[in-house]
DNA sequence: CATGAATGAGTTTTCATTCAT
DNA sequence: TATGAATGAAAACTCATTCAT
């Protein structure tokens, strides 16, 4: 083994710490984001959730933005649509695991929707959060057209379009994450989404 | 007419002049957050909008609360939910009443539904913001309670409830709001929004 | 009578109700400076405890200034310092009369005392304040004047001189000022400056 | 050394450099107080004496409160009321050294017993100010109480009480720190002061 | 006489950012 | 790497003052 090949491996070593600490950091800001939303994301208030400096975030974070920026990577890496993976063979029942998972995945991921729906929102306003909230929605296209293609296959046609659907089961989404902010309890939310995910998913004719 | 009665009047018109400034001012703060989102929407930036100082928005509004307050008593008292007023025979044809109405509202008042589905959003995270987006919501109720009745009365039984269908139908105004927002051309965004209302809505058997 | 002379008349009412007026408003501003400190007597807090408009204010008083100017003049003609009157023959008795009218006065006017102990601190740190500071403490020079004769007509010599004296009893003046401000009832308040005065003032031999 | 200890010694001395910032902008802030009144100090006016921005008062301070606290800490801490240490035999040379003490006390630090009064003023408006007014005023008591202490010792009763004895020598100091502000030689006032306690203080039968 | 519209400078506070160490 | 000093712009709000009516 080389000087050149150890000095390598250190600096790998010393990358993976680095990227653990930009990680960390990055979790931190969406800690701050889905408790207090996006207005309160700023550099100190996520340093103070830390054990660092909001220097530091400074050091790791150029700036403000690529901080969100690092958050909104994590959210589209982390799997929040996942729904419908599983095999069923008539539509009802795969409607039913389509309820399941969407729920299961909301219990799971609600500060991260709670997170994509403000994103999605001051998108709107701050044209340089745009390429994040697609970044984000792209992601969901992928995980909604798997869907779509399963039912297609099952023999389902969508009329209204699947668009429409997704639409909805969406808005489903958003309504249980504000509930559960305002105070209602997450089981009820949940039960709640279950019910509605079913009285609108597609059934057996 | 005595001289009181001449004071009275002059009293009158004054606090019209007052009222009428108040609510321009409100209608200024109304563009900067519907252009730009509520975290714009501060004394200094309504003022700079107006040829006033920003002394005379405090002059005019206690607080910035105050301003918002304004602001949302406006949305609330303009109608922006009105839909199928109008006589129509059977459920199709009120259908397409509803669409029409509802299209045409959107098109006059969409920045108000900025506006709104913005606040909804801040509401979450800023409690303070709640009893606001509530006055919204109650306005929107109503409006929606009529049309449910009249549906109702048309011998229409909503199943999936009508909850869900009205929350299907926000879902669009929200989803025409941003499409218009990220710069699609008003009259498309209008006519795919009818082409889904008309898709979703209740049909004849 | 002459047009003339109603008009000077008239005009001597109106110069009438004009002086009310400022008075009037001058004892507001001392309600105000009494209770909440020479700081809080801005123009709009004054306004804001008559009928009138602070637009009022600046129109009966150039300025704040000459607001507080009024003020001085009202607290040096109020006889706040008056002691000692009434005829009685030996000193010890005199003292007796001199604690008795102290009290009394203090009693009636502890708002205004306040105000001069107030004034008289501010201004060493506003020179503006300096000539109103003074112009009381002239009054407060002529009462005491009135005293130390008594005394000395009595045939009392003062050692420590009288002004060291008079210092002290001013500094009881202002103890049982801040005694009443910071919620001792104002009984006892008295009772206590009372009892002291006793001690400090002279007795026969 | 190790470097942990080397890091350790690092440290405080950072800190000590944070502290002697912290110590200085509080010293800014009582020159401040001192010349121009407690009204004057705000964060820009201290800052205005500085090398500094006023934002920089605010990395140090998180408030105006906190300023004025570790204003407050400083005059609490800098002995500004010994008088009287010393060994004497009789009483009238005990005063006199009191006399000298406090007058050489006062020499010093005139412009923080100015702040005192200042301090004792506001505070009877600004209740939140009433906590520090209380600590100097606990500090002042423990010193107080040496000098009676002290003077019992040598056999002396106090009658009148030495509490207004005690008020009568703040009195002086109060009366000596507004000759001097209003411009007169600060060798007269101490003079004066000086020969005023004389006559004031305890003497031998 | 009297009002209140309007201004601009002031207050405290927060924050993104830069930079020397 | 990491810290924290330092800045400057911005926030909400207050207030003395001026002025048209």
């Amino acid at each position: 083994m080389t000087q050149l090949a150890r000095a390598g491996s250190a600096n790998r070593s010393e990358d993976d710490v680095h990227e653990g600490r930009r990680h960390d950091l990055a979790v931190a800001a969406l800690h701050t984001w889905s408790e207090y939303g996006y207005s309160q994301v700023s550099v100190r208030n996520v340093a103070r959730r830390t054990r660092f400096s909001h220097g530091m975030v400074h050091y790791y974070f150029q700036s403000k933005d690529a901080l969100v920026a690092e958050c909104v990577r994590i959210i589209r890496d982390s799997q929040i649509f996942s729904a419908g993976e599983g095999k069923v063979g008539d539509i009802t029942s795969y409607s039913q695991l389509v309820a399941d998972t969407i729920c299961e995945s909301f219990r799971k991921n609600r500060r991260l929707h709670r997170i994509r729906f403000d994103l999605r929102n001051q998108s709107q306003f701050e044209p340089a959060l745009r390429v994040y909230a697609d970044e984000i929605e792209e992601a969901y296209t992928a995980a909604k057209d798997a869907v779509r293609e399963r039912y297609e296959s099952l023999g389902w046609t969508f009329d209204p379009p699947f668009e429409l659907l997704a639409a909805q089961v969406d808005a489903l989404r958003e309504r249980a994450v504000r509930a559960e902010l305002l105070g209602e309890d997450l089981e009820d939310v949940v039960r709640t989404m279950h019910d509605d995910l079913l009285q609108v998913l597609p059934k057996n004719p």
